[in-house]
DNA sequence: GTCTATACGATGATAGAC
DNA sequence: GTCTATCATCGTATAGAC
């Protein structure tokens, strides 16, 4: 009766191990960490609770391999969108395009899990995922800065404030944002830009 | 060993079914809902853990009611701030204003359950809290409407998707925000209505 | 309206065979 | 690396006395 799940998220190898953290992103997304059993995640990729010990020593230390992996992989996607882009207003296209896509693509329900069971890892974890996140948020703010001076952001604005602004609208969009709708992921994209731009 | 929640909520009654919910909004927003255990919120108030069966016929109907008792209070406020408000910008401000005091405010523990404890309400609760937000969300529609017929936001913005944006902003101050830090809440306030207004 | 006592299922994790 | 079997614990909710 296993189900499995249909597609594997990316950075996530075609192992064992692979298989349970896919499976485990998927379920703690749609049930959330605590609702998800170690049954019901050893159901999923066709193996006896007892099993995944073997494998992960806790159930919250799968969570935590969920959150790193997704970290890992759109830093990556997104130093690549970053390179390709020229100039300031560019470059933030990038940034939202590609944080859109990590919320709303392959990786949307690892980012999901990251996002909203961060109160379900210890807080070791907690501490060990937040100095991984914490590159990822200083090319943002160079990014901000430079289209501030660029003259692209108005210069009474306060960057700090507009990031933390911009993290929420752009994560959010996993609520009602559906890929197949009429909206597609790249007017959004320029909707989101549209929220820090002087003059849209 | 009972300790007492230092604050009640607003909208909520200095009786016994008013302190549970009151409890049960601060460990909901603390430890997560499927965290909290009825022993938690029997200890927080003060009594033993058949007691609270009696006030509620479920852990599930605590939830519901502390998401229905906020959603009440914040309606109400908001459109006492539209009330005081002349003019779309100034009323575009109020709401920003009423949402980030909802989520930052003395309901802020309350609003954070309704938003990331949404999943653990049965389908029935879904709809019928859905049905509570949507003369909420209605009027934010119609305020943005008249701020773009009045020439403040760019015509080529899309206002449903401008709203979930700021949807999104807005409530993700929650992460980071702090009272008591060198932003004050009316500065956020400002640095979020640039998020929709043409020229800053 | 609160207490005590408890039913009873589900849970994370372990042990040891294969 | 997976299985089976099991442990110890904790979970919500109920019953009936006070």
């Amino acid at each position: 009766m296993a189900s499995k799940v249909k597609k594997l998220a990316n950075g996530m190898e075609d192992t064992p191990r692979g298989r349970l953290l896919a499976a485990a992103a998927h379920l703690f997304r749609t049930k959330g960490f605590e609702r998800t059993t170690v049954r019901d995640l050893a159901q999923e990729v066709g193996i006896q609770s007892g099993s995944i010990f073997h494998h992960f020593k806790s159930k919250e230390e799968i969570l935590r391999c969920v959150m790193e992996e997704v970290i890992h992989f759109n830093t990556g996607r997104m130093r690549e969108g970053l390179d390709k882009s020229a100039g300031p207003r560019d470059k933030l296209l990038a940034l939202i395009r590609s944080e859109l896509n990590s919320i709303n693509g392959e990786t949307g329900e690892a980012m999901a899990v990251l996002i909203y069971e961060w109160r379900c890892l210890t807080p070791e974890s907690q501490e060990h995922i937040l100095e991984l996140r914490s590159h990822y948020e200083q090319l943002w703010l160079d990014t901000l800065k430079e289209a501030q001076q660029a003259g692209l952001i108005a210069p009474q604005r306060d960057l700090f404030v507009l990031r933390r602004l911009m993290a929420g609208a752009i994560s959010w969009s996993h609520y009602w944002y559906k890929t197949d709708g009429e909206i597609k992921l790249d007017q959004l994209a320029h909707q989101a830009l549209f929220l820090a731009l002087h003059e849209s």
